[in-house]
DNA sequence: TTGAAAGCGCTAACAG
DNA sequence: CTGTTAGCGCTTTCAA
């Protein structure tokens, strides 16, 4: 079933059926209505291939993982943006290209991939502060826009981030409201640009209530239970331990959670605790009005539908100057804060 | 940079070229030289839009997310999945299309993804027992794998699957074994196959162990640490509570973790716990060697791997009778079981 | 309002 | 061993 032998089982050229299902105008509105009664009887559907050929458009966006990867599609965060950027590609006709990055040459990959016409756009995740690929992209002249914000980048590009650096310094600011001075920040891994920011909230906001950061209270690790756990256990056995405890993620909290517990502590008496969650459907705060901890509450599945008409747009326009938004976190009130220090 | 520009400026035909680069005989051994020379000095590559339309292959294989889906890419064992399927697609040339499917008219999606020649082939997840993809899939002629098992169709087709029914009998048995006789199930979302086989292992191995299964001992929801919290709330309040856990996920675990413990019971001591693990990066069962619970152990990165590899190869011979493969999962000796029912 | 013709960039018979 | 010739299925000028 190709466009051809629908326009002949129709008696018409291929041109007119191209432009009535196309939706082009100078189609009589009878031809256009016969060409799509058949279309549909003869269930046809043009072959993407053979239309992106002739239009130069791939109508996919792509995605990349680095090969390694431990933290990027892997992560939940990533997963749950993607589903949401999903739905607003799928809504516009566009696939998603996942492309797994081989380890090593990163630029030639990216290179390779805007080449390749495979993809129209691109959506790049998890930047570090000075991200190298945001200069590479801009060169390469490929659509694409910034899931988070690389600092130190200059010149501009797309992007949409969370306020991370105002949701932690929110956060700190809500426990050194509460009289606590020893804050301890169990924080996302080194060098990942949202880490930073996160750090920075952080020890703004207890410079502002005339604290001074304490490095030993700050700890970078992948957010696992595990990393919570241990670190927090550290914590605890400190001469002078932390009374309140930040948190990157649920699954650190998690952690932290069990190892204040096992110190004979409880959390939201004894001990106060604030987690960063972004609202992951496969790993929920609790349940909704119920939440298991107090948290700065980032709608990740709703930024990837934004993130996506970002990058839609950016493609439908060329040339218009990118466009950047930054998400403001929720504040969930849990019980795992809302103590003074003891 | 086309074929076309690269072969004039070597005074080649595009044939020629075409055949130099893609590896075909009948190429004089100095030609290849010089044509690869050239392509790599002025940075060719193929357009693989053009490629795929005059072959008639895509070099993509497609991955479905349900729309609405809580269960899918959202589940890091999807995501996870995906990653090491992608490592097997990339060594082969072969891109990831994601597809979001909308809900409603499943079949018809299908149908159109099918017909779409934008993959050469679809991976399946979450088969339910009776899943009428497959047939569907069967019928329109499109390659596919299915991660896990449909347990009620009788038709061959090609799966992957870990055995769930062995390793939840496996757990049991252990449990039954150090002498407990209540030994409650926490199982994933019921109508899901690998939940049904699941149970049945636990099922079997109590009744193996004389021991009549009861239906208040089994839970099926979302696996989350809620659900295992406030399901181990319940148990452990019942007039005669389980003395033992069986998990379906880490998360769940370590709900149930927190939920024996403030009933003022400790894990491993007073009430044993066996998980089931994914072996996920982003969800590790502790550390190597330091697991957090006893756990049946699977690797589905691995799986990922090898059911991308039988999709390519179920692709490479179509024709060829479906393959099937059963994983069978690790037993990893935690401190959160080994002791006898008190 | 419709159609003919010329590609999009590549591969694959078929000759030479 | 190399080149000529047709397409793959669709879009898009340009004429009619």
């Amino acid at each position: 079933m190709t466009l051809r032998t629908l326009a002949e089982s129709l008696g018409l050229s291929p041109t007119t059926v191209s432009r009535a299902l196309n939706g082009y105008g100078d189609v009589a509105q009878e031809t256009r209505a016969r060409v799509q009664a058949e279309a549909r009887a003869q269930g046809y559907a043009p072959n993407p291939r053979a239309r992106s050929l002739a239009t130069g458009r791939a109508m996919a966006i792509g995605h990349v993982i680095p090969a390694d990867s431990r933290h990027e599609i892997v992560n939940p965060v990533f997963a749950d943006f993607i589903a949401g950027a999903g739905e607003t590609y799928a809504a516009a006709g566009y696939e998603i290209v996942l492309s797994v990055m081989p380890e090593g040459d990163e630029a030639e990959g990216y290179r390779r991939l805007a080449r390749s016409g495979r993809i129209d756009g691109l959506l790049l995740q998890a930047p570090r502060p000075a991200d190298r690929r945001i200069a590479l992209l801009a060169g390469l002249g490929l659509p694409f826009v910034v899931h988070g914000r690389a600092s130190e980048e200059a010149a501009p590009y797309g992007w949409l981030d969370m306020d991370n650096r105002r949701a932690f310094a929110r956060a700190t600011r809500h426990l050194t409201g509460l009289g606590h001075r020893r804050i301890a920040l169990l924080n996302g891994p080194e060098g990942m640009d949202f880490a930073t920011r996160r750090a920075a909230g952080h020890a703004a906001a207890l410079t502002e209530a005339g604290i001074a950061p304490d490095p030993a209270l700050v700890r970078h690790e992948p957010m696992t239970e595990f990393y919570g756990y241990t670190a927090a256990r550290e914590l605890t056995g400190l001469a002078a331990p932390p009374t309140a405890y930040l948190t990157s993620s649920l699954l650190i909290a998690v952690g932290v959670r069990r190892a204040v517990e096992e110190a004979g502590l409880r959390l939201g008496r004894d001990v106060s605790l604030v987690t960063h969650d972004d609202g992951l459907s496969y790993l929920p705060n609790g349940t909704p009005g119920r939440p298991l901890f107090t948290a700065t509450q980032a709608p990740v599945r709703e930024m990837g539908r934004e993130a996506a008409a970002m990058l839609l747009s950016a493609i439908a326009e060329p040339g218009r100057p990118p466009r950047t938004r930054l998400i403001e976190a929720e504040w969930v009130e849990g019980p795992s804060t809302g103590a003074a220090p003891r």
